[in-house]
DNA sequence: CCCAGGTGTGGCGTAGGCAACACAGTTGGG
DNA sequence: CCCAACTGTGTTGCCTACGCCACACCTGGG
């Protein structure tokens, strides 16, 4: 709103102002604002502000009012559920250029899930009303939104029909395929995929026990489908060959 | 069945309009187009064609070109995803007054599963794109959407959550809870729930089989928390304190 | 160099899927 | 009205996938 006239004046009378908001900077350079006006995005820039996280560290916990909504700037952001018994589940993940939205039309919503920080990570985080009236003004924005979650539920609906009808295995191995055509980089032994997410995340994330996702990758190891050397961890060609389009395995 | 109606004006020699088309009065009814205009409701309603299915019934199959939109005049919808052994699970279920949305933003979407009919059904048909321009058209509509997405997505986050950390029994417990809260008429015993799914079904919606459901049942009944005679099944008062938001039980 | 956090592996216990039947109810046809 | 043909339910037995526990080995960051 002011955001205009404040960046033209800095120059002359500004006290103490950066001359190109971070905040600002870190909106445009997000693809999820991509359709939004610069005046929106400016506006928006002045309310926000900018916190950064580390590496498995607490964003918000579940209860918490959903009176904020946070862009991923850096790095990346789960979405926890945790258990009785000390387990926990990732239900989503947000990567860089996303949007954490949680109980976005509730009156009084609350987050229902935990959210942590997966590595270092720059939030963004912007006061949901001023967020919900941008978005309440602009139709083309609003389908974004819409669409954004028609996405967000699709992959929900994928992981759901996979813990009702398949085994670990076959969970494992379709994770890594993404994982490895998402983060990958090529390599001559194939898809290197740096900073592959610790074994009990890849648990979390497929609704399995640590141990097992270890005995399954060290077997595939074996089979010289895979090559898991630390944190990084090498997906060949032919593994990615078997489990894009088709599965099945013995 | 509509059939008739059309038949009976048409003979009164309206070769143009309807006086009150039975498509225009399905969309007036029908709660998730409560905030659209007029104008657009008729506009819609032109374009659209009623169909109705058996209990069931396949309305199509994953796959398919996501080319319509399907509004649940009457009866109920599941979204079925079939596994390889012949297993399968319900994802969603669209009741009367919702509106069945698939791969709404894909260009060249395609069905991500299966839609049957739950029971009978009143299904009204209107092609995708003039659905989505009159959405485009107007951001508070889009909202709707968006928030008709967020409530899915949270649904199905919580299902997912489920099925990676609760058992069976938990899983079941909740869904009759909310059973008896969304369908329960109230009765001396308890929340009858008249026409309750099938054990299979139950099943598929929890991602379980058949035979350990029915074991769940009956065990509740020999507790005396649940009255389950023929097609109906009676949930107790206790049961339903025990399992809101409270779950806890040997 | 050391400690913490990540990984490999073995054993044990069990939830729950699959198969297999036997007994209802309901439908419909003669 | 009665007997088939179904479709849904109760129950029992077997068998495996996998979670949990326990412990030993890496490996990389301070």
């Amino acid at each position: 709103m002011q955001a205009l006239a404040f960046t033209r004046h800095d120059a002359a009378s500004q006290p103490r102002e950066l001359p190109a908001s971070p905040a600002l900077t870190a909106l445009r350079n997000t693809a999820w604002f991509s359709a939004w006006s610069p005046a929106s995005l400016s506006a928006l820039s002045v309310v926000g502000s900018l916190r950064s996280f580390g590496a498995g560290q607490v964003i918000a916990t579940a209860g918490k009012a959903a009176d904020t909504v946070a862009v991923v700037v850096k790095g990346r952001v789960r979405v926890v559920h945790r258990g009785e018994g000390g387990r926990e589940v990732t239900l989503e993940a947000f990567r860089a250029g996303t949007i954490c939205l949680d109980s976005l039309f509730e009156a009084q919503g609350t987050l229902s899930n935990d959210w942590i920080a997966a590595e270092t990570s720059l939030l963004l985080f912007l006061p949901r009303d001023e967020f919900m009236s941008h978005v309440r003004a602009n139709a083309e924005v609003a389908l974004t939104l819409a669409r954004d979650f028609e996405r967000r539920l699709a992959r929900a609906k994928t992981l759901t029909a996979e813990l009702a009808l398949s085994d670990v295995q076959s969970r494992l191995y379709r994770t890594l395929a993404t994982l490895a055509q998402e983060e990958g980089e090529a390599s001559p032994d194939g898809q290197v995929i740096r900073k592959c997410p610790t074994q009990q995340e890849l648990g979390n994330m497929i609704g399995a026990c640590r141990e097992t996702v270890s005995r399954i990758i060290a077997e595939l190891g074996r089979q010289g489908l895979v090559i898991s050397r630390g944190r990084r961890l090498t997906i060949t060609p032919q593994f990615l060959a078997m489990n894009t389009a088709a599965a099945g395995e013995a």
